[in-house]
DNA sequence: CCCATAAGTCACCTTTTTGTAACCACTATT
DNA sequence: AATAGTGGTTACAAAAAGGTGACTTATGGG
Protein backbone atom coordinates (compact mmCIF):
# COMPACT_ATOMS: atom_id res chain seq x y z
CA UNK A 1 0.00 0.00 0.00
CA UNK A 2 2.70 2.38 -0.82
CA UNK A 3 2.85 4.04 2.99
CA UNK A 4 5.88 5.77 5.07
CA UNK A 5 7.09 5.92 8.04
CA UNK A 6 8.27 9.20 9.63
CA UNK A 7 9.36 9.96 12.94
CA UNK A 8 8.03 13.09 14.60
CA UNK A 9 9.73 14.01 17.55
CA UNK A 10 7.48 16.30 18.64
CA UNK A 11 4.64 13.98 18.85
CA UNK A 12 6.54 11.55 20.63
CA UNK A 13 7.54 13.74 23.41
CA UNK A 14 3.73 14.40 23.82
CA UNK A 15 2.77 11.18 23.63
CA UNK A 16 5.62 10.57 26.07
CA UNK A 17 4.74 13.50 28.17
CA UNK A 18 1.01 12.04 28.95
CA UNK A 19 2.15 9.15 29.83
CA UNK A 20 4.07 10.65 32.81
CA UNK A 21 2.10 13.68 33.55
CA UNK A 22 -1.26 12.15 32.06
CA UNK A 23 -2.27 10.54 35.23
CA UNK A 24 -5.75 12.17 37.01
CA UNK A 25 -4.25 12.82 39.81
CA UNK A 26 -0.54 13.43 39.01
CA UNK A 27 -0.66 17.34 38.06
CA UNK A 28 -2.28 17.80 41.15
CA UNK A 29 0.29 16.61 42.79
CA UNK A 30 3.12 18.47 41.75
CA UNK A 31 0.57 21.31 42.59
CA UNK A 32 0.27 20.73 45.44
CA UNK A 33 4.26 20.03 46.00
CA UNK A 34 4.90 23.71 44.26
CA UNK A 35 5.29 25.21 48.28
CA UNK A 36 7.32 22.94 49.46
CA UNK A 37 7.44 19.47 50.87
CA UNK A 38 4.50 17.55 52.66
CA UNK A 39 3.96 14.48 53.59
CA UNK A 40 1.58 11.54 53.21
CA UNK A 41 -1.71 12.35 54.65
CA UNK A 42 -1.54 15.55 54.39
CA UNK A 43 -1.74 15.07 50.15
CA UNK A 44 -4.27 12.34 51.29
CA UNK A 45 -6.50 15.23 52.73
CA UNK A 46 -5.87 18.01 50.18
CA UNK A 47 -7.00 15.80 47.07
CA UNK A 48 -10.20 14.50 48.61
CA UNK A 49 -11.50 12.06 46.56
CA UNK A 50 -8.50 10.29 46.15
CA UNK A 51 -8.02 6.71 47.61
CA UNK A 52 -4.96 5.96 49.59
CA UNK A 53 -3.76 3.14 47.24
CA UNK A 54 -4.15 5.14 44.32
CA UNK A 55 -2.46 7.80 46.18
CA UNK A 56 0.31 5.46 46.66
CA UNK A 57 0.94 4.20 43.17
CA UNK A 58 0.60 7.80 41.91
CA UNK A 59 3.47 8.89 44.03
CA UNK A 60 5.30 5.54 43.40
CA UNK A 61 5.01 6.31 39.61
CA UNK A 62 5.80 10.35 39.61
CA UNK A 63 8.92 9.41 42.22
CA UNK A 64 9.93 6.84 39.35
CA UNK A 65 9.98 9.22 36.81
CA UNK A 66 12.12 11.03 39.00
CA UNK A 67 9.66 14.51 39.37
CA UNK A 68 9.46 13.81 43.39
CA UNK A 69 11.88 12.86 45.62
CA UNK A 70 10.57 10.18 48.84
CA UNK A 71 12.06 11.06 52.26
CA UNK A 72 11.63 8.91 54.94
CA UNK A 73 12.38 9.66 58.04
CA UNK A 74 13.12 6.59 60.59
CA UNK A 75 10.61 7.72 63.17
CA UNK A 76 8.19 6.09 65.40
CA UNK A 77 5.22 6.55 63.67
CA UNK A 78 6.15 6.78 60.41
CA UNK A 79 6.86 10.29 58.52
CA UNK A 80 7.52 10.27 55.03
CA UNK A 81 7.89 13.62 52.86
CA UNK A 82 7.23 14.70 49.34
CA UNK A 83 8.89 17.41 47.22
CA UNK A 84 9.47 18.18 44.03
CA UNK A 85 12.89 17.43 42.41
CA UNK A 86 14.47 20.19 39.59
CA UNK A 87 13.09 18.45 36.80
CA UNK A 88 9.36 18.97 38.94
CA UNK A 89 9.97 22.07 39.15
CA UNK A 90 10.33 22.35 35.90
CA UNK A 91 7.15 21.14 35.07
CA UNK A 92 5.34 24.10 37.30
CA UNK A 93 5.12 26.79 34.36
CA UNK A 94 3.79 24.48 32.28
CA UNK A 95 1.21 23.34 34.53
CA UNK A 96 1.05 27.20 35.25
CA UNK A 97 0.20 27.91 31.80
CA UNK A 98 -2.51 24.85 31.49
CA UNK A 99 -4.18 26.34 34.20
CA UNK A 100 -4.37 29.18 32.77
CA UNK A 101 -5.65 28.78 29.59
CA UNK A 102 -8.42 26.84 31.56
CA UNK A 103 -9.36 29.49 33.44
CA UNK A 104 -9.42 32.25 30.04
CA UNK A 105 -11.30 29.29 27.79
CA UNK A 106 -13.63 27.81 30.57
CA UNK A 107 -13.64 30.15 32.97
CA UNK A 108 -16.71 30.52 34.73
CA UNK A 109 -17.83 26.65 33.50
CA UNK A 110 -15.27 25.28 36.03
CA UNK A 111 -16.88 23.92 38.99
CA UNK A 112 -15.18 24.70 42.08
CA UNK A 113 -17.22 22.47 44.24
CA UNK A 114 -15.33 19.28 43.15
CA UNK A 115 -11.79 20.15 44.11
CA UNK A 116 -11.81 21.74 47.76
CA UNK A 117 -8.47 21.75 49.61
CA UNK A 118 -9.32 20.75 53.26
CA UNK A 119 -7.18 21.83 55.93
CA UNK A 120 -6.76 21.31 59.53
CA UNK B 1 -12.03 17.47 63.25
CA UNK B 2 -12.02 21.31 63.06
CA UNK B 3 -11.39 21.00 59.22
CA UNK B 4 -11.37 24.11 56.86
CA UNK B 5 -12.59 23.75 53.28
CA UNK B 6 -10.89 26.75 50.76
CA UNK B 7 -11.45 27.43 47.41
CA UNK B 8 -8.41 26.87 44.95
CA UNK B 9 -9.17 28.08 41.42
CA UNK B 10 -5.65 26.89 40.12
CA UNK B 11 -6.09 23.82 41.12
CA UNK B 12 -9.44 23.76 40.39
CA UNK B 13 -8.80 24.89 36.74
CA UNK B 14 -5.85 22.07 36.30
CA UNK B 15 -8.56 19.39 37.54
CA UNK B 16 -10.75 20.89 34.94
CA UNK B 17 -7.76 20.69 32.11
CA UNK B 18 -7.16 17.06 33.04
CA UNK B 19 -10.73 16.15 32.18
CA UNK B 20 -10.46 17.72 29.05
CA UNK B 21 -7.54 17.22 27.27
CA UNK B 22 -6.11 14.23 30.07
CA UNK B 23 -7.08 11.25 27.71
CA UNK B 24 -4.43 9.52 26.57
CA UNK B 25 -5.18 10.32 22.38
CA UNK B 26 -6.45 14.03 23.19
CA UNK B 27 -3.10 16.27 22.89
CA UNK B 28 -1.93 13.94 19.45
CA UNK B 29 -5.34 14.67 18.00
CA UNK B 30 -4.90 18.54 18.56
CA UNK B 31 -1.27 18.67 17.63
CA UNK B 32 -2.14 16.49 14.13
CA UNK B 33 -4.80 19.67 13.70
CA UNK B 34 -1.86 22.26 14.41
CA UNK B 35 -1.27 22.33 10.65
CA UNK B 36 -4.80 21.84 8.91
CA UNK B 37 -8.17 19.97 9.08
CA UNK B 38 -7.93 16.40 8.25
CA UNK B 39 -10.87 13.63 7.66
CA UNK B 40 -11.20 10.63 9.71
CA UNK B 41 -9.15 7.88 7.67
CA UNK B 42 -5.83 10.30 8.28
CA UNK B 43 -6.64 10.76 11.62
CA UNK B 44 -6.70 6.98 12.02
CA UNK B 45 -3.46 6.13 9.86
CA UNK B 46 -1.99 9.10 11.90
CA UNK B 47 -1.96 7.33 15.31
CA UNK B 48 -1.37 4.01 14.29
CA UNK B 49 -2.75 2.33 17.57
CA UNK B 50 -5.71 3.87 18.11
CA UNK B 51 -9.12 2.19 17.36
CA UNK B 52 -11.67 2.83 15.09
CA UNK B 53 -14.45 3.61 17.96
CA UNK B 54 -11.84 5.08 20.58
CA UNK B 55 -10.66 7.65 18.03
CA UNK B 56 -14.70 8.52 17.37
CA UNK B 57 -15.07 8.94 21.22
CA UNK B 58 -12.53 10.87 21.85
CA UNK B 59 -13.04 12.96 18.66
CA UNK B 60 -16.69 13.41 20.08
CA UNK B 61 -15.65 14.43 23.30
CA UNK B 62 -13.05 17.48 21.90
CA UNK B 63 -16.09 18.48 19.85
CA UNK B 64 -18.25 18.36 23.03
CA UNK B 65 -15.48 20.80 24.74
CA UNK B 66 -15.83 22.77 21.84
CA UNK B 67 -11.43 22.18 21.29
CA UNK B 68 -12.33 21.15 17.53
CA UNK B 69 -14.66 21.44 14.76
CA UNK B 70 -16.28 18.94 12.95
CA UNK B 71 -17.48 19.18 9.19
CA UNK B 72 -19.30 16.93 7.52
CA UNK B 73 -19.69 17.10 3.86
CA UNK B 74 -22.92 15.61 2.05
CA UNK B 75 -21.26 13.41 0.16
CA UNK B 76 -21.42 10.05 -1.20
CA UNK B 77 -19.15 8.26 0.09
CA UNK B 78 -19.33 10.52 3.29
CA UNK B 79 -16.43 13.18 3.95
CA UNK B 80 -16.09 14.60 7.27
CA UNK B 81 -13.23 17.27 8.02
CA UNK B 82 -12.15 17.98 11.45
CA UNK B 83 -10.06 21.91 12.51
CA UNK B 84 -8.91 23.29 15.16
CA UNK B 85 -11.51 25.65 17.00
CA UNK B 86 -10.00 29.07 18.51
CA UNK B 87 -10.13 27.53 21.73
CA UNK B 88 -8.40 24.79 20.38
CA UNK B 89 -5.84 27.01 19.04
CA UNK B 90 -5.05 28.81 22.35
CA UNK B 91 -4.16 25.12 23.70
CA UNK B 92 -1.58 24.66 21.19
CA UNK B 93 1.44 26.93 22.71
CA UNK B 94 0.96 24.63 25.85
CA UNK B 95 0.92 21.40 24.66
CA UNK B 96 4.18 23.04 22.42
CA UNK B 97 5.94 23.99 26.52
CA UNK B 98 4.65 20.56 27.33
CA UNK B 99 6.42 19.10 24.39
CA UNK B 100 9.61 20.64 25.15
CA UNK B 101 9.83 20.04 28.38
CA UNK B 102 9.52 16.70 28.20
CA UNK B 103 12.52 16.45 25.40
CA UNK B 104 14.72 18.43 27.50
CA UNK B 105 13.97 16.66 30.88
CA UNK B 106 14.43 12.77 28.88
CA UNK B 107 15.30 13.99 25.59
CA UNK B 108 17.17 10.42 24.83
CA UNK B 109 14.57 7.69 26.62
CA UNK B 110 11.81 8.45 24.54
CA UNK B 111 11.33 5.45 22.82
CA UNK B 112 10.45 7.11 19.19
CA UNK B 113 9.13 3.38 17.71
CA UNK B 114 5.97 3.69 19.80
CA UNK B 115 4.40 7.05 17.53
CA UNK B 116 5.93 7.16 14.19
CA UNK B 117 3.84 8.19 11.86
CA UNK B 118 2.29 6.84 8.76
CA UNK B 119 1.82 8.58 5.87
CA UNK B 120 1.13 7.34 2.14
C1' DC C 1 -26.54 -7.71 -8.99
C1' DC C 2 -22.47 -7.21 -6.39
C1' DC C 3 -18.75 -4.76 -4.62
C1' DA C 4 -16.20 -0.81 -2.86
C1' DT C 5 -15.91 3.38 -0.20
C1' DA C 6 -16.01 6.76 4.32
C1' DA C 7 -17.30 7.37 8.60
C1' DG C 8 -19.07 5.73 11.73
C1' DT C 9 -22.36 2.46 15.20
C1' DC C 10 -23.32 -1.68 17.83
C1' DA C 11 -22.83 -5.79 20.67
C1' DC C 12 -19.71 -8.33 22.98
C1' DC C 13 -15.52 -9.26 25.30
C1' DT C 14 -10.95 -8.31 27.61
C1' DT C 15 -7.88 -5.32 30.02
C1' DT C 16 -6.88 -1.61 33.01
C1' DT C 17 -7.99 1.41 36.54
C1' DT C 18 -10.14 2.47 40.80
C1' DG C 19 -12.47 1.71 45.19
C1' DT C 20 -13.13 -0.84 49.82
C1' DA C 21 -11.94 -2.86 53.75
C1' DA C 22 -8.81 -5.32 56.37
C1' DC C 23 -4.25 -5.88 57.85
C1' DC C 24 0.82 -4.77 59.21
C1' DA C 25 4.90 -2.75 61.93
C1' DC C 26 6.42 -0.08 65.73
C1' DT C 27 6.07 2.65 69.75
C1' DA C 28 3.69 5.75 73.18
C1' DT C 29 -0.19 6.58 75.69
C1' DT C 30 -4.29 5.31 78.33
C1' DA D 1 -4.07 -4.95 77.67
C1' DA D 2 -6.02 -2.13 74.41
C1' DT D 3 -5.74 1.83 71.42
C1' DA D 4 -3.94 5.43 68.47
C1' DG D 5 -0.99 7.22 64.96
C1' DT D 6 1.55 6.90 60.26
C1' DG D 7 2.42 5.11 55.91
C1' DG D 8 1.73 1.92 53.71
C1' DT D 9 0.24 -3.35 51.49
C1' DT D 10 -2.97 -6.94 50.14
C1' DA D 11 -7.08 -9.35 48.39
C1' DC D 12 -11.18 -8.80 46.33
C1' DA D 13 -14.89 -6.37 43.81
C1' DA D 14 -16.64 -2.85 40.79
C1' DA D 15 -16.28 0.34 37.21
C1' DA D 16 -14.21 2.39 33.30
C1' DA D 17 -11.66 2.12 29.21
C1' DG D 18 -10.29 -0.22 25.18
C1' DG D 19 -10.32 -3.77 21.31
C1' DT D 20 -12.77 -6.69 17.55
C1' DG D 21 -15.54 -7.72 13.99
C1' DA D 22 -19.96 -7.26 11.88
C1' DC D 23 -23.19 -4.02 10.26
C1' DT D 24 -25.09 0.59 8.19
C1' DT D 25 -25.88 4.38 4.65
C1' DA D 26 -25.92 5.82 0.02
C1' DT D 27 -24.19 5.79 -4.59
C1' DG D 28 -21.12 4.95 -8.57
C1' DG D 29 -18.73 1.48 -11.26
C1' DG D 30 -18.12 -3.15 -13.29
Amino acid sequence: MGRKVIDNPNLCSLVHAMNIIGGKWKPIIMYLLANGSLRFGKLLMFTPTISKKVLTEQLKELEEDGLIIRQKFPEIPPRVEYSLSEKGKALLPVLKALSDWTMETYGNEIGFEQCRIVTL
